[in-house]
DNA sequence: TCGTTGTTTATAATTATTCTAAAGAAGATT
DNA sequence: AATCTTCTTTAGAATAATTATAAACAACGA
């Protein structure tokens, strides 16, 4: 349980004025135990359904893209027709479900150290993401 | 180099009547000695530069998801607006150079075999692959 | 309180992808 | 070869996720 007093200091040191809009969606995705994966779409209805109150698409996405910016939400790479989000910004992998679209977080000794072994001149590794779909 | 001859057979054994336009496609796609990595617009665009003649977006579009259903083209998980495809249909892995927005190959031995720990009931697993991003 | 700057919002624009339906080409049948 | 059927191509429209615009609004510092 975070105290929305804990997200408007956070906010504050992040240089993104503490706005009730802003408080709100920091309450969907952060008061959890759990880590959350979640899509623009997903996060805008529940934002309405846990708060009552609206917050506008526009302000979602710029929302997310400056919380992604900052480190507070990791992107997850899947071909999907939309973008995925995770609060575990942490270095961690992923099952994802083919079928219900839902993804489940791997920790690290579920896969093992991965050593990549080849190396390209001039460029550094940012992330190593291992992604195993699923299927019934 | 693979002939005319070759595609036209490997399309009819697909149940895909052999026209111009998936022929140009195929000399595009699998005319190479190397593994091509691609985004449809790539793919457009490549069409006209290296046969002469123009094949409608739509057909590029029916075309390489044709292909992907017969498993002569492989999705690539990336976080961009646009898909990425494969011309190497094997399980492997990949770096993304974030900058170029290029996919390089990795080859298993690059990496090393990935051992799942952990199962979903129910549910087993499709596929397992390992995307390294890089920076400068 | 006032002025400045950052934020929200509705709405329009953009862009990748899919759909539609008519015209064209391939393959089979005579 | 002529005809028939089925599949394919195509231009253009439709869809849907995301981004841009610009006016109203709210937070902050003075
Ligand atoms: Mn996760
Ligand atoms: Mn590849
Ligand atoms: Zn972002
Ligand atoms: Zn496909």
């Amino acid at each position: 349980m975070t105290s929305k007093q804990e997200f408007i200091e956070k906010l504050r040191n992040s240089n993104l004025r503490p706005t009730k809009q802003r408080i709100n969606i920091c309450e969907v995705l952060f008061n959890r135990d759990k880590t959350f994966h979640f899509t623009i779409n997903d996060l805008f209805n529940l934002i309405k359904d846990k708060t009552g109150e609206k917050v506008s698409l526009a302000t979602v996405y710029n929302t997310v893209h400056a919380f992604h910016k900052k480190g507070y939400l990791k992107e997850i790479p899947i071909n999907s027709n939309q973008t995925y989000f995770d609060t575990n910004v942490t270095d961690h992998h992923h099952f994802f479900d083919v079928k219900e679209e839902k993804l489940i977080d791997l920790k690290n000794e579920d896969v093992g150290p991965i050593e990549i072994q080849k190396s390209i001149p001039g460029k550094k590794i940012k992330s190593v993401e291992v992604l195993v779909k699923l299927e019934d």
